[in-house]
DNA sequence: CCCTGTGAACCTGTTCACAGCG
DNA sequence: CGCTGTGAACAGGTTCACAGGG
């Protein structure tokens, strides 16, 4: 099957189980069943075993899947089996708050440049990365070879940032600014719109009849 | 139509409009045609124009939608007409990035409260409002009738949280922890996984043939 | 004409149920 | 037997295409 072809969805999963996976591997498990990860993470065992064998056949009739193995199968398909150079646009709260973040080394990703435009930002050290100007970003980028790029700043400024990340080179955008990026078509976006969440909770909680 | 029968997906879109009409509204613009719209948010027309009729026809023929009252509309559908009350559990260093977050306000969110464990947190001042010791929840909920929370705790505490925040009478939850939270029906749950987002770019980026 | 609203067709993801293997 | 892998049935969301209104 061409992977091009698997669900989105399919793909989200794959994260949420790796997610459980690690959490039974903390626990000392060292096999589990499809019903019983579907358990833990409040999907259907079915949708876990039709997942997982959109990319190959990693189960045991009888057994279950092995914990550790599985969890090394998944990183290897999500890309994070070996650690992934991130940068990071605008140190704002949220952007400093992503440059301090720990989880993202755990999950196989290293922050290897912040970069904005305020003098008064510059050359600060916020987690290990020390902010520089903007106009260093091509730079850093082609000397990690770095793929994947964070958008937190303000949502004037997204656009032009997309396409300078566009532009050295990035595949992929995680962006926090409410605004939609026009990129070439290889390019992803994954927008997170943190105030649009809320609205969603918002709808279920005070609209819903 | 009942509302509990329109697609999750349509709701989240509604979220979306509202922020393009938001965008068109600043330029000044009057009216938008479902094409024009749908252009801008990288969305179908025929999407838009289906998703609005969910909940209402606002549209006129041969003109489009009038940008202010669609807002408005949108507003009331999504619950924000009016500001709604939250709270933030956590206060590392996403916890405070969030009280420190003036979108909120903008998009018709408060943070009525901050609560934390950790004494060095206690009684300090992030953004508009002072952290309290988390015992001091329920009393707070109370005060302010607050149905949504945000959980920026780490893992091990996010499903002590949410506990304590469901039998406080919360119905919505933002959940920042990599964790799968068990809730009563009738609260929703909303995960926003930081670092899942990344896997998902990188399985776009590092892993696509 | 241009644009909305909408039933119907389409299509894609999810669930089911069971064959097959250890 | 228990549990995976999987074709087939099902469900639901999206797209289409056109009727209808200004």
């Amino acid at each position: 099957m061409k992977w091009h072809e698997i669900p989105a969805s399919a793909v989200k999963r794959l994260s949420l189980y790796l997610r459980g996976l690690h959490e039974l591997a903390q626990e000392g498990v060292k096999n589990v069943s499809s019903r019983s990860l579907a358990k833990m993470l409040n999907v259907t065992a079915a949708q876990v075993r039709k997942d997982l064998t959109y990319f190959g056949q990693f189960g045991r009739s009888g057994v279950g899947y092995r914990v550790e193995p599985l969890m090394d199968e998944l990183r290897h398909i999500l890309g994070t089996d070996q650690t992934r150079p991130v940068v990071v646009v605008g140190t704002g709260n949220l952007g400093r708050a992503l440059l301090r973040h720990k989880e993202f080394l755990a999950r196989g990703f290293k922050i290897v440049g912040a970069f904005d435009v305020a003098p008064n930002k510059i050359g600060r050290k916020f987690g290990k990365v020390i902010v520089q100007h903007i106009d260093e970003m091509p730079k850093v980028l082609k000397e990690h070879d770095v793929k994947l790029g964070v958008i937190a700043t303000p949502p004037e400024a997204a656009q032009s940032v997309a396409d300078a990340l566009c532009a050295a080179g990035v595949k992929g955008i995680m962006n926090f600014a409410p605004t939609t990026l026009q990129t070439p078509p290889d390019v992803t976006v994954r927008p997170v719109d943190l105030a649009a969440t809320l609205e969603q909770l918002s709808f279920n909680v005070h609209a819903q009849r």
